[in-house]
DNA sequence: TTCCATGTTCCGCA
DNA sequence: TTGCGGAACATGGA
């Protein structure tokens, strides 16, 4: 699930429960998701404390502890929050609770346990030292700067838009939304790639991850024009008449139509 | 049983 | 040096 736009959810929906709400308890289910934080660290620092301010970056969302720190939150691939009172409404692989005075939790569910949970002292820090790249949506991106990023560099035009070092946020899925509505085959070279395509490219980017936040990353939501409620192979294009195929890229599966998404080599 | 899955990282190789 | 392909991580569903 949780690539840009999930996460932008996970935000709101801290936001409106978990903010403002004194901690009570920490409970660390399985210390296997602690990434460069001890459990007794964790616990000394929120303990007592509250969630005051949210921040995304990419895939990676942050809550900051009183003055003490921000908790960052990365989701993997089946990553999500889970704000309850009863405990029967506890999701099933919850790694890590949050306990409010008000009787509330807030879980953080990690089935695959591939996400991680941290401590950083500054969140800019955090973005410099992991190398991460600019957010398009919380980054102001102008379309040179954008052009930019793609010159000098090899490869093909779905690993980069996934690549977390030029861009934060987008995965597997997004990458295809974005390339099935920019047009371009997810294995056409990003050298070949001229300024009027670059252009188009970064308006799709912003406008697809915008809209996914907008219907609620719910495909039932998204327009029938978009690939994600089609994401099958041999299922008709819902813009042009071809059919959609499922190819392997990179390791991992990438759905094009094999009609109007054109393939860019040098 | 085998394949697949929205994430990241590491390794060998070109 | 950059990036590709594959494997690994952990878990579960089809």
């Amino acid at each position: 699930m949780p690539e840009l736009p999930d996460v932008e959810l996970f935000k709101r929906y801290l936001n409106r429960t978990a903010l403002h709400k004194t901690i009570s308890a920490v409970h660390i289910d399985d210390r296997g998701i602690l990434s460069r934080v001890r459990p007794r660290r964790l616990r000394r620092v929120c303990d007592g404390g509250e969630l005051r301010a949210s921040r995304r970056h990419g895939k990676h969302l942050f809550a900051r502890v009183d003055g003490a720190g921000w908790l960052r939150l990365h989701f993997g691939m089946t990553g999500f929050l889970k704000y309850y009172r009863d405990d029967d409404r506890q999701p099933a692989h919850t790694r890590l609770r949050l306990e409010f005075e008000n009787g509330f939790s807030l879980a953080y569910d990690c089935q695959r346990k591939l996400g991680e949970v941290g401590l950083v002292s500054d969140v800019d820090d955090f973005i410099e030292r992991e190398g991460l790249g600019l957010d398009p949506l919380e980054d102001d991106l102008p379309a040179g700067t954008f052009a930019d990023l793609l010159s000098d560099r090899r490869g093909t035009i779905k690993s980069l838009l996934m690549n977390q070092g030029v861009l934060a946020g987008i995965g597997n899925i997004y990458s295809d939304e974005i390339l099935f509505q920019t047009g371009l085959d997810p294995r056409s070279e990003v050298r070949a790639l001229d300024g009027r395509r670059r252009g188009r490219l970064l308006r799709t980017i912003k406008r697809v991850l915008r809209k996914a936040i907008d219907y609620h990353v719910d495909p039932d939501r998204f327009p029938p024009t978009y690939l994600l409620p089609h994401r099958d192979d041999g299922v008709g294009c819902p813009r042009c008449g071809g059919k959609i195929r499922r190819i392997r890229l990179s390791g991992r599966s990438a759905y094009i139509c094999d009609r109007h998404q054109e393939r860019l080599m040098e």
